[in-house]
DNA sequence: CAGCGCGCTGAACAAGCGTTTAGTATCCTG
DNA sequence: CAGGATACTAAACGCTTGTTCAGCGCGCTG
């Protein structure tokens, strides 16, 4: 157990092990399935006392998903200090004892709302953040859409965080399924990253066209943020 | 409602309107919040009725299953039977008289298990005969990896429909959520194809070359299917 | 020592779940 | 017209869920 923080369990306050172990197992069977009796069992507490230190299982879960973006934010800074080539969504995949956390984000980009819109958010910021530097740095090519590019990539990673138990054979063991399914597709991931998929550019340029001859379908899906338009006109 | 089947609902037996009616439901919130009750009242029967006929909740699930990949493998072949260049995936998510089997379809792919499984190998037998063909017509790169590359281009297309509510403003309505997810995609997507990421092959090189060091890394993880390697030795 | 707060428990609560059971119409068949 | 299958329902069952409530023991403070 013991998540992140340093020490024995037996160290954690009660309510910091409730809180670490309903991580661990919402991460694992789902909101639903992780009842309040479940995760006092497995604590070893009353289910009363669950109920006594959070005032209901929205609050216990609230608790996690503030904690979780805190522990977050605090990772993404880390790695965002030294420019390591490292991804947030890669590193997030290696480091075993932050799997249960990894477990827990993948759950809540399940079920969706606010707190899965915060994470996904911030890791399009930190991969757009990243691409900006290989670019600068002369290693990745420039685009037309910097922020669409970071959205493509952040899908394609969590995608295959996502279906992972698809990419691999069905007796894999849970522990390996991540690390398996990301080198499942390691090789045609690099092979697209380098060479592209197309022979020549025909589909972009038929796409370019017929978004220069209809410019007022693309304002109401972009949305927000980019107000910035005066490169293109 | 109505589905796919021709007619007016009133057409269909009670049993076939609670299947798809379960589908849309289940499609919607999920299998365990489409109670039974939910169902049988939103068709306008008893509960105990849907029971009568499906013996019981798992039975309806197992039919929905049924009737779901039979209804894929009929429109898989369709429009395998021309060659026109349409995937699966792609019209699954524009016509909308299947939405509610493409919800289904989510949501099995969240929840996992053997009738998921099903639909993700069925795309990508599907994906990689139509990359078979692009690239046997010229439109698309050869690959060596080209299942893997298949797969690569499910897990994306998957992953921007499973991950749609976060690529688009939280007000878009439902129904247009897949629609204005993909085509936020479109441009990066389409770069991405055309001229890969990179600037060079040197992380391409790097890896085979690692690849080519480390020979024992990969079998374990690539796994049944290919056996055949004549063309590397 | 009295008393208050805090961590904690056992037992119970209402509500919702999937499911069962007994029974009622209805229609087809002999 | 008799009779059995079929479509369907009302009511209840047992179980699990989140939550409440009264109360216990312990340590700190006055």
């Amino acid at each position: 157990m013991r998540l992140v923080k340093s020490g024995d369990p037996d160290d954690l306050t009660t309510k910091a092990r409730i809180r670490d172990t309903a991580i661990t197992m919402i991460g694992r069977s789902g909101f639903a399935a992780a009842t309040v009796r479940a995760i006092a069992a497995e604590v070893g507490v009353s289910p009363a006392l669950l109920l006594h230190h959070f005032g209901s299982k929205d609050g216990l879960r609230e608790a996690c998903n503030e904690y979780v973006l805190g522990w977050y934010t605090v990772q993404v800074d880390e790695i965002a200090r030294d420019d390591s080539p490292a991804t947030v969504v890669g590193m997030i995949e290696r480091t075993p004892e932050m799997l249960p956390l990894a477990a827990y984000i993948r759950r809540s980009l399940i079920d969706g709302g606010t707190f899965a819109r915060q994470i996904f958010d911030a890791l399009v910021v930190d991969t757009e953040r990243y691409l900006d530097r290989s670019v600068a740095s002369g290693r990745v090519r420039p685009t037309a859409d910097p922020h669409g590019r970071a959205v493509l990539m952040v899908v394609t990673s969590l995608g295959s965080h996502l279906l992972a138990e698809y990419l691999v054979p069905t007796e894999t063991p849970a522990e390996q399924l991540v690390p398996a399914a990301s080198q499942r597709l390691m090789l045609p991931g690099l092979e697209l990253y380098t060479h592209g998929l197309f022979t020549d550019s025909g589909y972009l340029d038929a796409y370019r066209e017929w978004q220069r001859e209809n410019p007022a379908s693309q304002s109401s899906v972009r949305g927000e943020r980019q107000e910035m338009r005066e490169e293109s006109s």
